[in-house]
DNA sequence: GGCCAGGCGCGTA
DNA sequence: TACGCGCATGGC
């Protein structure tokens, strides 16, 4: 058994499992009663009790401030919701999401994530991730009963295959976008980690220039990555969710809804999108 | 078996 | 600027 260490952390409002499997992270399955995922070298172990996560990691740790951050355990989340637009949507949104929280995902692996997510359902995606894990992620240590666990592959060990290599990963029509991106990573030509102090709009401007990035794999990692709370993903279920909720029985244009989103949630709309996201799939008949 | 999935890039008007 | 289409793959 591979050293392990564990703690308890304080996390009200905080609805564990909501949270990992919305769609945001793909690294995440339940396994008897618990979330087990890896978050850069690390093997963790996530356990909702009352109040509080308690954690297990491998290899073992002295500091939680990377697992405390990825969860977003100082965030207020009351503050949050009351910034929210006092409108029937979003009320029943919020009753119906109790503790779903946004998380803060290492910048990479959100991007590659969310270049393979285009026309995949969610379960699809986490499929395709794991494969190309499996396959070019660096080996980590994990419990014995685990088999043998992968990091997230680095850009440049991405940006060394060829296309017919990724497309083994199942993600089909995506591999050349994700290959040319990984290639300009590594090669310098677009710096993530200079993303983060910039400007929304030059750090959206920046995402842009990557191949298999447009505005709504753009706004996911912005929102689900480096923070910015004003973030909106549109996709397909947000689209259908706005149309239905605040223009029903009127085809909404394309730049009316975009001027709506940016105008009407906010603050934090990007949480506000969240929490419509996860309760439009909830939704059985519309 | 057809439809759709946390879209994007490109061609056309 | 604003559509329409093709792009792999798999779940339902």
């Amino acid at each position: 058994m591979a050293p392990v260490t564990e703690t308890v952390l304080t996390a009200p409002d905080y609805d564990l499992g909501a949270t990992l499997s919305s769609g945001q992270a793909f690294r995440w399955r339940e396994r008897d009663g618990a979330w087990e995922g890896v978050l850069g070298a690390q093997w963790v172990r996530l356990r909702q009790v009352e109040g509080a996560i308690t954690a297990t990691t491998a290899p073992a740790v002295e500091r939680w401030d990377w697992l405390t951050d990825f969860l977003q355990l100082h965030v207020n989340l009351r503050q949050i919701l009351a910034t929210f637009p006092d409108d029937e949507p979003m009320r029943s949104a919020v009753a119906a999401c109790r503790g779903l929280r946004l998380l803060r995902q290492e910048p990479w692996e959100c991007l590659a994530s969310f270049i393979l997510s285009s026309t995949k359902q969610i379960v699809q995606i986490q499929q395709i991730v794991a494969l190309l894990c499996a396959r070019y992620g660096q080996a980590i240590t994990a419990p014995d009963d685990r088999g043998q666990v992968h990091a997230f592959p680095r850009p440049e060990r991405l940006a060394a295959l060829s296309a017919a290599q990724l497309r083994e990963c199942k993600m089909g029509f995506r591999a050349p976008y994700l290959q040319g991106t990984a290639r300009m990573l590594a090669d310098g030509e677009v710096d993530l980690n200079a993303i983060a102090a910039r400007s929304l709009p030059e750090a959206r401007a920046e995402l842009l220039r990557l191949p298999g990035v447009g505005p709504k794999i753009a706004d996911c990692v912005l929102l689900f990555a480096f923070g910015f709370p004003e973030a909106f993903p549109v996709d397909v279920w947000i689209r259908k969710a706005l149309q239905q909720f605040y223009f029903p029985r009127r085809r909404v244009t394309q730049p009316r809804l975009e001027r709506f989103k940016e105008s009407h949630f906010g603050p934090h709309a990007g949480y506000a999108q969240q929490y419509l996201f996860h309760y439009a799939r909830t939704l059985k008949a519309w």
